[in-house]
DNA sequence: CGATAGTGTTTAATATATCAATCGGGCGGG
DNA sequence: CCCGCCCGATTGATATATTAAACACTATCG
């Protein structure tokens, strides 16, 4: 009954919201997104969260609002905690591709520093310096892992898969993702390709 | 029925739970301190978050685990964002001060800057310069505003409330403070009293 | 075409959170 | 001492979230 709409800020007595009247909770749409980025299904994640496909589809609807128990839950099989959740004001980093004109430059004159993902945060990245052959790959199977993984690409070009996403890169361009994402290297050109790269251990 | 004790993490599926198994949410203590430390009952928490303080009590005993919407309520009388809560880990920020010895110096030699409040993470503030003639006061009722002020004691002592906590700083001496905190300034020696103080428009 | 397996959505039943009201306790003042 | 007032905790009723199971739709396969 009282069919209302799920919002907040206009209660009873209007706890001086600061941000505007009646702001709505727009978690499903995030957490859908979310969800179909990582190319789950709503049984899948469900699965994982240890609920049920039901509950997943009224929250992404904003049919209802979840408890923060069920959304820690559901949070665990993305590898978020509510943390990096919120501090992402409720839009998850879906953002995978970086291309070098648009990369911040943290330095420059003779030393030119270009920080790949705009804000690194809580992050603490490990370099590593890949070459890929013509024809190279990571494989055929998505590769999904803990972690965090990013790089630049030196030389040549990569086709690079993450999330659905696919995308060419060349000389300049860079990446930045979760490794829970599935994501594929290939180098479908005719010569060698060399990345800088860098990814986290699940020690965070 | 079912009297199961509030836990996660070990749900019929268990998702792959890097935390260790059965975390319990303790957000109940952490809302708890952070009422007390703000100097409100359940009463008043629950009228300026539209809510009742029966379920004020139970979200503080854990007997519950509250809607994102009804947490985000009760943040919001604190004048507190989700992420915000949730950045500091369940452990809202209640270190008031901070003496002249535990600052942390971020620049020495001939320029020395130390900083006031060990993380300066969202904070934007305005510097002012403060004096107070012996018995100079700011009232006998206690401010309450939005923002955050901070600031450092240059010459003689100021009796600084704040939160309920109480304390005399001398030269060198500094505080940091959500100005929601109940807080007052009395000069209570004989020699006057100079504050290099900052504090924070609401507007952000 | 019919069957099967996949998707997201919806429904009734159940578990849980929240409300409204009460309870027992502490504290200060007649 | 008792009274009023406030506190936090508790209880039963009500609203809400979640479950379990169905529904409707799409695509694929035989």
């Amino acid at each position: 009954m009282m069919a209302k709409m799920l919002t907040e800020g206009a209660g009873p007595h209007d706890a001086k919201s600061e941000d505007g009247p009646t702001v709505q909770i727009q978690m499903g749409e995030n957490l859908r997104r979310l969800r179909q980025v990582y190319g789950m299904s709503q049984r899948e994640l469900a699965r994982l969260a240890g609920m049920t496909n039901g509950a997943i589809s009224m929250i992404e609807q904003n049919r209802v609002s979840p408890s923060v128990a069920s959304l820690k839950k559901i949070l665990a099989a993305f590898g978020l905690s509510l943390a990096e959740f919120f501090s992402n004001d409720f839009k998850p980093d879906t953002r995978a591709f970086y291309r070098a004109a648009d990369m911040t430059r943290i330095a420059d004159g003779p030393l030119v520093l270009r920080q790949v993902g705009a804000g690194l945060n809580h992050r603490k990245l490990q370099v590593l310096h890949e070459t890929y052959a013509p024809g190279g790959d990571t494989g055929p199977t998505m590769l999904s892992h803990e972690g965090e993984e990013s790089g630049v690409v030196v030389r040549g070009n990569i086709e690079v898969t993450v999330g659905g996403q696919c995308q060419v890169l060349g000389p300049g361009d860079g990446y930045y993702f979760n490794s829970r994402l599935p994501h594929r290297f290939r180098n479908t050109g005719t010569e060698v390709c060399e990345i800088v790269s860098a990814c986290t251990p699940a020690t965070f």
